[in-house]
DNA sequence: AATTGGTTTGTTGCATGCATGAAATGCTAG
DNA sequence: CTAGCATTTCATGCATGCAACAAACCAATT
């Protein structure tokens, strides 16, 4: 809904207006509204009204810094796991990504590489970190889907390439080069996606 | 409140008998009983009642995981971060906790070591870590559990030292170092920490 | 024209009533 | 005494009304 950018920041979310849209009371409404202010997506000002909040550029560095972190734990875990059943579709993950960034399908690319790190955090079969990485992705997503679409297309290929090496990586359940690959891979791709974000910031203010 | 352990795991809570003993109707009990729901700290089943939640064992592992992942994060960004303002108070902390040690003073000592870790994580300068430690920790009850880890003989010393020896790599500003012993520190405790929930388990289960 | 004051409008915050449904309880039959 | 069924109890889910307050608006005055 609010994370897939349909309404604008700082756009009113008043709750009598969304009442009749969904054709419910304002009870039901009230309570999913407090959920999102919790989650960090809206602001609820007292007897004002409830906003799409805006994250700060600040937000979004310390966000990227935290997804890092999430994703390098993931692939550490995924690397200590016995078995892991998610790696053949990793593994066809990255094989189809190769050949959409030859194809220049940049949509197919953006949407392989969202599955590609769901997949691998819902792998590393911890429930908590997959909750905190949905709260954290859901802040981050409406920049995300900008962002993905703006990277440059020399990035593609090299991200493909990270994505391979993180396979490798957990193939030889080495823990510590899977984290460390992985810490790479993200802290790179952050860095475009922030700059990204940063651009789109300021053609919105101004 | 709840993580205090002020009301026991598995207990009702009422939303008409919390509106009387907090004098105010059941709206907005309603409403914190579904944030808490939200943070995991209660269960709320369908026309039958809110009932305090109890982690099981896989997700205090699951919670220990990520509670290392958070604060080798927050040990790393401080080890990267300029002037660290918090710095004098963590090593005062430490010469304060080692007093404690000597003399034998668990109460004070436990204080000690909340108080070290939380102003790590606040000094990471990362507000969104915050949020997200300072959920992870109300679920844990970490609290409670680490009390009952104090009786370890030979830990409390082993302790005092692993916090020195993280001041010491934040001061050299060695972010890798600060990271790897905050982590190799968590790790340690946690052991002790979720042997400790075991037995507390073992014993209210019987 | 600008400012200040009062009024009006619109929003959330809270209280309360009723509907819904699950679980406990008791009653009856075997 | 036990099993099954009807009933009663009790909890949340939702709808709605009212109060409180902030902000916008408008008019009067300087």
């Amino acid at each position: 809904m609010i994370v897939t950018g349909a309404v604008m920041p700082g756009a009113l979310l008043a709750e009598t207006a969304l009442a009749q849209e969904f054709e419910v009371s304002r009870t039901p409404i009230r309570e999913a509204l407090k959920q999102l202010e919790r989650e960090g997506l809206v602001e609820v000002r007292a007897r004002v009204g409830t906003f799409v909040r805006k994250p700060t550029q600040r937000e979004i560095h310390e966000m990227f810094e935290l997804k890092e972190s999430f994703e390098g734990l993931a692939a550490g875990l995924l690397a200590k796991r016995g078995p892991v059943p998610e790696l053949e579709h990793l593994k066809e993950n990255v094989a189809r990504s190769q050949q959409a960034v030859e194809h220049g399908d940049a949509q197919e690319y953006s949407q392989l590489v969202h599955d590609f790190h769901s997949t691998l955090v819902a792998g590393a079969d911890n429930r908590k970190l997959s909750e905190h990485y949905d709260l954290l992705m859901n802040q981050l997503a409406y920049q995300r889907i900008v962002s993905q679409t703006l990277s440059q297309p020399g990035r593609l290929q090299n991200s493909v390439k990270e994505h391979q090496a993180i396979i490798d990586a957990i193939s030889s359940k080495d823990p510590l080069a899977a984290e460390l690959v992985m810490r790479r891979h993200v802290a790179a791709s952050s860095q475009l996606a922030a700059i990204a974000a940063l651009k789109e910031d300021e053609g919105q203010s101004n």
